[in-house]
RNA sequence: CGCGGGGUGGAGCAGCUGGCAGCUCGUCGGGCUCAUAACCCGGAGGUCGCAGGUUCGAAUCCUGUCCCCGCAA
């Protein structure tokens, strides 16, 4: 088939090699180049340097419905688009060109998790079981009729990193069966069911901020479904302190939520609203992240002071 | 030229109003103990990121350069 694939992160790169090896890529959609990085310097998407590896055109328009865009699609005349977190909304005419319409990987089971960011929050929330589904897409946003479904398992001590990395993988493998059920016309249609559906929102910083009142797990599970971004924090004598992993520790009151109550090289152990929250990996501005075992190598940590 | 912080024994830090390089951990040797990631005694290990400059003398002041990090995006 001929496919225009849309995609812009990491996360898209692995169904942009799957429809590379499959299939005949046409062309590449991803978003401009960013300032990104200290020196604010111009940094091209990930979807971007693997397309020009394989030589395949490579387009980052702005805003994809201009009228231009939409004619360029249609001269590139596709079979199919694939979209993989493009970052840009398709309207109903470009939803229209391809004969064999659009599907999108999104890194969720849906209807669970529709949305910008739905790793991350699988593990805020708690999920046991998350995973990715391929669809068609309609004009909502991931409320397409479904195709293929893989399930993985989030394991405690997960963090949204190396779930990412996972879901990355099997988006590809995914991706391909899917594609070939299409291409041999047997892939079916499964509505979702609005019912059942909840929507994980872009994260921003705001959501990283710990409050030290909520029960122990919904604490640790902020902080994994946060690493490596943007990282749950909390505030450790005026400085900002990021937190990248941390444990449930025992279910006892001993303190004021916040409150440190020990440290040692084992961890730092906080009072959370029902329990107690053991803290490993920290970091401190300018500073490099570190173990709590290294951390207090060579630096005080007064017990009995609060943090947030 | 987006803003800012930092590079000191294996690890994490202090010293930086210039004058013999210090702390915690680890490591090596010895001791104590039924035993220990415990405790006691002793030792090794650093051209203080690199290159210049100022000075009687620089980790400490000035200039340049490389690398790392926080914010912001």
């Amino acid at each position: 088939m001929r496919i225009v694939f849309m995609g812009t992160p990491d996360f898209a790169v692995s169904s942009l090699e799957t429809c590379i090896q499959a299939h005949e890529v046409v062309g590449v959609f991803t978003q401009p180049d960013r300032p990104k990085g200290r020196g604010k310097k111009l940094a091209p998407p990930p979807v971007k340097v693997k397309a020009v590896e394989h030589g395949i055109d490579v387009y980052q328009p702005e805003k994809l419905k201009t009228a231009e865009n939409v004619a360029l699609l249609k001269s590139l005349a596709p079979d199919l688009i694939v979209v993989v977190a493009y970052g840009q909304i398709l309207s109903k005419e470009i939803l229209d060109i391809p004969p064999s319409g659009c599907i999108n990987v999104h890194a969720s089971l849906l209807p669970k998790y529709r949305g910008a960011s739905p790793i991350n929050w699988a593990i805020v929330q708690g999920e046991k079981v998350t995973g990715v589904t391929t669809m068609y897409m309609d004009v909502g946003l991931d409320t397409g009729d479904m195709i293929e479904k893989v399930e993985v398992e989030i394991t405690p001590d997960m963090n949204a990193g190396e779930l990412h990395d996972i879901l990355m993988e099997k988006g590809g493998l995914v991706l391909g069966t899917t594609l070939e059920k299409i291409d041999q016309g047997k892939a079916e249609r499964t509505p979702q069911d609005d019912a059942l559906s909840s929507y994980a929102p872009l994260l921003d910083k705001n959501t990283g901020i710990i409050d030290w009142t909520n029960p122990v797990q919904t604490i640790v599970n902020q902080i994994r479904g946060l690493n490596p971004w943007p990282v749950a924090v909390t505030t450790f004598e005026g400085k900002k302190m990021k937190i990248y992993s941390a444990q449930c520790g025992e279910t006892e009151k001993k303190g004021a939520p916040g409150e440190i109550l020990e440290v040692n090289k084992n961890g730092l152990y906080v009072q959370a609203g029902d329990g107690i929250v053991n803290v490993q990996i920290l970091q401190f501005p300018n500073s490099k992240r570190m173990h709590i075992s290294q951390y207090i190598l060579g630096h005080d940590v007064p017990c009995g002071i609060l943090l947030g």
